[in-house]
DNA sequence: TTCTAATCTAATAAC
DNA sequence: GTTATTAGATTAGT
């Protein structure tokens, strides 16, 4: 399990985190005057954080822009970057991956049902399993992608084992 | 540009053509009791076509249920497969892919700025500019995955060039 | 034709 | 074990 650190500073205030694409496409980078406060993110699966200012997250070539929920000041005076729950609950939403799907087994039933008799299903089979099964038709989509990936891996095990067996066999002739 | 060919057979009659989810699970495949007439069917995309009879379609492993207009009979009184217009559009939406999707420039705009300060926005930006530019997240998502392809491309195309240029100077040079 | 949306595979991350 | 994401290669629509 990886976990990145970052370095953070705050300028200003807001009620709550915003998290907006208007701040990102407004955003300006060219004020680095900056006092740094390691914050720890789990999320290595979007490369490496650089630092937090009060309103960005670089990260790499890449960035995101936040807003802080209150004024936080170090022993100095000087304010610092001290994330809430809700913050950095937020902050995992905005950077990290689309929450993971849990399937009812009913779905997986019917999924499995039309994978068996199509693994490719055209966009009008997905959009009707989607409006079926409420979920969405992307999902769908991922999960016959996903689907064809598991199908084709055990394929390939089997093939494995049927190799690994006929050598076995081979090798108890040769023991006669 | 590839084409399939599909046999083709009809059995029943229905008022519309139908492709249900219902159909594809309630599928028996075991009446191959078939005289077929051919079909060209533009889908390269999704393997061979090996025939259709009265409410399937059978492609390679794969398979697909339909049901035809109406009884159309060939010159010895046979069912024969005749796709009207509709069924012919209602088949390729069943089997094809998604409509691709036209952007407007204002959402053109609005994806390159933010690809410009992040080119890997996580679910919570892509959900927030779905919104904002009324497209679904998934339509973010592949947005972004092309634009990064282009981008890579654009990368190696530049590159080439630079080698290009570098070893026409390094000739230039030798001549003199 | 060129550009790019959509799809697929394979590998890998995350839970 | 299974869902989500990625790169990279293709296919195909405008």
């Amino acid at each position: 399990m990886a976990s990145s650190v970052v370095s953070c500073q705050i300028r200003r205030v807001e009620a709550r985190p915003v998290f907006t694409i208007d701040h990102i496409l407004g955003l300006d980078l060219n004020r680095p005057e900056l006092r740094t406060v390691p914050l720890k993110l789990y999320r290595p699966w979007a490369g490496k954080i650089l630092f937090v200012s009060n309103h960005t997250i670089l990260n790499g070539e890449h960035l995101l822009m936040i807003k802080q929920k209150e004024d936080a000041h170090d022993f100095n005076g000087k304010p610092q970057f001290r994330p809430t729950e809700s913050f950095s609950r937020t902050l995992n939403w905005y950077i990290g991956r689309r929450p993971r799907t849990a399937f009812s087994n009913e779905q997986i039933e019917v999924l499995e049902s039309v994978f068996l008799i199509n693994s490719y299903p055209g966009i009008g089979i997905r959009e009707e399993l989607a409006q079926r099964l409420l979920l969405d038709e992307d999902r769908i989509q991922i999960w016959f992608q996903n689907r064809r990936a598991k199908l084709k891996r055990s394929h390939r095990e089997s093939q494995f084992l049927m190799v690994k067996k006929s050598i076995g066999d081979l090798e108890e002739k040769e023991e006669e």
